[in-house]
DNA sequence: AGATCATTTGCGGGTTCCCGCAAGAGGACT
DNA sequence: AGTCCTCTTGCGGGAACCCGCAAATGATCT
């Protein structure tokens, strides 16, 4: 079996190999890409069905790549290997991965053994592995309290790129009033309103992308993609 | 030679312990720590003069770590050892480091061999040493174009976390029109205006911010630590 | 002191934002 | 159909923000 390894980190680039030999002896041969980019090249040219991924990637990131790499081959498996459980990553995985393929998300915490069972189970037994850790995050996520819905995460987005009321609402085709609505639920349900302490006054639209931040809602990667996302929509209004 | 390693990630703190004691062979004992906060009482207890130390970690990060520990031995040698090159841990270390000590910024993205040229010429040598990527952006951030002098970064601070322009006022002792002006020129000096293209209306305030975070001048964690600032002269004022 | 240049500050007005209120609009259930 | 509920939308007003203009203040140099 041949197994695409991307991680732009050395250290644990290897660390990973020798997981993998270790717990995988069917590979026979192991790929190596240091971005998401070269990772898709990669896995196009030599055929690749078994895929290790870091997500967080300088050229383009495990996300993005994940996703053309599974609409040219859905049946790949994937495992993504991050530092970091945020929401923003959960969000988009999410919403890329196909309906029966095969992935896993494990943080890179996780224990060698973890990380063994991990690889097997996805890369050979074409199972779905989520780590605790992950899953926690995502229970809380889609708990009434604090869960934001499709329609206000894109609005904070928008948001969080510095667009203005009326273009979200052009946009997204809402009317002015009700990209408004969709904020003041957005200033509740990321505590905007210092929580208990005396309310001072704050400007919300920054507190709210704060709040957002500090909460691993979203992450600096979000705000860039969000922003490629943003301008290809500029380029085809007409 | 007693030296303290202080970094949350595994694999990186084998890897550095290893190039350590190649290029180190003076060192007779290595502890280590996990985050900032146990690195402050291991150097403490250990009367440790030579450290080693990530930036970003969880319950303490690098650069409040090395203030109370110069604060008490400002001999100390500190070789930072880091994954980005944040204008705002630049800022940090600036600000913390006393008149003569010896200390080090190095990328983690640095070969081998100058981890170890490093690592001999301020733990030992007591030498400053600074990666060249991280002088690189040094150099940017104090020419003339984009620099932010103190007082604007100050307050870039400040409309970060979400205060408005009268608490800004307040806080920093300025009139109204001043913290306007400010922000003016923070609008300009970070680009908030889309470069080039057809100006569209944009959100000033949280496209600031937005640039901030994208260009790397400040990151999640200076929102964090700005915050706690903030709180503290909330709780003195009167 | 006097001249020059940069910074600070007040004023005023045009926008944008925040949000209460109340009138539609679209289900879902009886 | 009728009732109940939730979500959307328009209106309107007060607050905050952006920023041009010009006077006041300060620092530096001759």
């Amino acid at each position: 079996m041949k197994v695409l390894i991307v991680e732009d980190d050395q250290f644990h680039a290897s660390y990973l190999e020798d997981a993998l030999v270790e717990a995988v002896p069917e590979v026979t041969q192991i790929f190596h890409a240091m971005n998401g980019e070269e990772g898709e090249k990669e896995a196009r040219t030599a055929q690749i069905e078994a895929i290790v991924m870091d997500l967080q990637m300088e050229k383009r990131n495990g996300i993005e790549a994940a996703r053309t790499i599974w609409a040219e081959r859905p049946q790949t498996r994937i495992l993504f290997w991050s530092n970091y459980a945020d929401e923003a990553y959960l969000r988009g995985i999410a919403s890329t991965v196909p309906e029966d393929s095969a992935y896993g998300y494990l943080l890179k915490t996780a224990s060698r053994d973890r990380l063994k069972l991990a690889l097997r189970a996805v890369l050979l037994e074409e199972q779905i592995v989520v780590d605790r850790e992950v899953r926690r995050l995502q229970k809380r996520a889609s708990s009434p309290r604090n869960a934001l819905d499709d329609s206000e995460y894109e609005v904070l987005l928008d948001l969080a790129i510095g667009l203005q009321d009326k273009l979200i609402a052009e946009r997204r085709g809402m009317s002015l009033r009700t990209v408004q609505n969709r904020l003041l639920s957005l200033y509740d349900k990321l505590g905007v309103e210092g929580d208990a302490d005396t309310t001072l006054p704050l400007n919300k639209r920054v507190r709210a992308l704060n709040r957002a931040l500090v909460t691993r809602t979203i992450n600096i990667e979000s705000l860039e993609s969000a922003q490629r996302d943003f301008e290809r929509w500029l380029a085809r209004r007409h």
